[in-house]
DNA sequence: TGTTGACTCTAACGTTACGTAATACCTTAT
DNA sequence: ATAAGGTATTACGTAACGTTAGAGTCAACA
């Protein structure tokens, strides 16, 4: 249990803004002291952690208390759209660089560059950015009455999950070869597809990924449940699958 | 000379945006028609692309105006800082979005993650980010009575470009050798380390930068002016330097 | 035990950067 | 010359807090 001044220095916004949070009931403390302090639990915690990512996409605060009060709200669901957004909005800030050094070279070399070109990066309407997302979470997700394509039920869940696991003791079985052999290449291409199903990984991310596997030890620890040393075979693996299929 | 709805099109704002523009006195069109219709000339253009940048950045409209309205803004300043806080923007976004993946993949393996851990990338007041674009561009670029530290003179901006050719002749001169041997390593590094005098380049932006020169024809002509096939040349020695000196 | 200093509360008005009409004039294609 | 679409000004609305202001709370130190 946190005070105010506490969640707000973790996080990085002011205590006043907290305040407005529960004023709008977007989010309330789970608890209150004898003194009307307002006391924050891990789970508040957490579903400020949605909101934030949320807000950083733009959304409006109204929208997100929509989204995440709604039952049909899915926690997993929201952080695999979270990362893909958050993506494109790298992708944007990359090309606003790129206009940068266009520009900045351009000066030198007394180059003229189109209007179109001067802005490329700022037109936010043109790609499906906002527009996707509020179709995914504006309409699907609260609309109750829109079937729910896409989404995946509690069955289709666990088998999921039961496929990851078994991929996880293939490549295990496997992890003596070499990262590039042909059998593990096809072992981690599967890995990569059915992450894709979920979330919408680049070859890039894909590799960044495995680095994880073993740069956090948690991470290590989960998966060389499988077999002693996977994660960091998962990581080479991972590695050469994106360098040969770019 | 462009109306108002062309300009808003073109760089995806609204028309709106630019009437507020105009009535605050951030950006007034250069002309206007009998009938009182805007009319923005390319000047003005740049402006907004600036006003833009700046925007991206958090700025608010009042700071902005008092900036590009001051008599000791220097367009070409402007334009490195931007491209050193989008690529700390940039950072953030990639520290967010592992921040998602850590999160999705513990949800997974049951793992907790620390209240520290879930917000990561959100702390923007932690990093120098805000705190030095003020101090840069609040202070310094505003406030007459200081020093202009950092900042180059006519003279010395002459002696830089003086010396950038130099490093072009001596690459042209270069260009019929390999691109990974010793002296056309040496000599793309000084190119590296001029390039960083003015702009802090990473190894990766500056591999992408050279891909630029020959992607882009009026690049490649502005280059291939000391040599023909020196654009090339530069962007296969700048690659082999940034893979070489990571 | 009293007193500080840092923290917390509610209440309420202020601010920024536009959005959103409403009303009226301008321009261009048919 | 008439309709469709663009533009202008004026003005009120709104979102997400910022900013006092006044008062109570808490932990530590004298």
């Amino acid at each position: 249990m946190m005070k105010v001044k506490e969640v707000a220095d973790l996080v990085g916004i002011s205590v006043r803004t907290l305040h407005h949070y529960d004023e709008i009931g977007l989010l309330s403390p789970d608890a209150i002291t004898e003194s009307g302090y307002r006391l924050y639990s891990n789970n508040n915690l957490e579903t400020l952690q949605q909101i934030l990512f949320f807000k950083e996409l733009d959304f409006p605060l109204k929208k997100i208390k929509e989204i995440i009060k709604s039952p049909t709200f899915n926690r997993e669901e929201a952080l695999f759209m979270h990362r893909k957004l958050l993506l494109e909005k790298r992708n944007r800030l990359d090309v606003m660089i790129r206009t940068i050094d266009k520009t900045i070279s351009y000066t030198k070399g007394e180059i003229q560059m189109s209007n179109q070109e001067k802005f490329e990066g700022f037109d936010f309407s043109q790609n499906p950015y906002e527009q996707e997302a509020r179709e995914r979470w504006g309409d699907e997700a609260i609309d109750q009455s829109k079937a729910k394509v896409g989404k995946m039920s509690k069955d289709e869940q666990a088998a999921m999950g039961e496929k990851m696991n078994e991929i996880y003791r293939n490549l295990a079985a496997l992890r003596h070869e070499s990262p590039a052999s042909p059998e593990s290449q096809a072992a981690i291409k599967k890995w990569y597809d059915i992450l894709n199903k979920m979330g919408n990984y680049s070859l890039e991310a894909f590799k960044g990924l495995g680095q994880m596997y073993v740069d956090d030890e948690r991470f290590t620890k989960n998966i060389d449940q499988f077999g002693e040393g996977l994660a960091a075979f998962m990581r080479d693996a991972m590695a050469v699958y994106a360098d040969t299929n770019q």
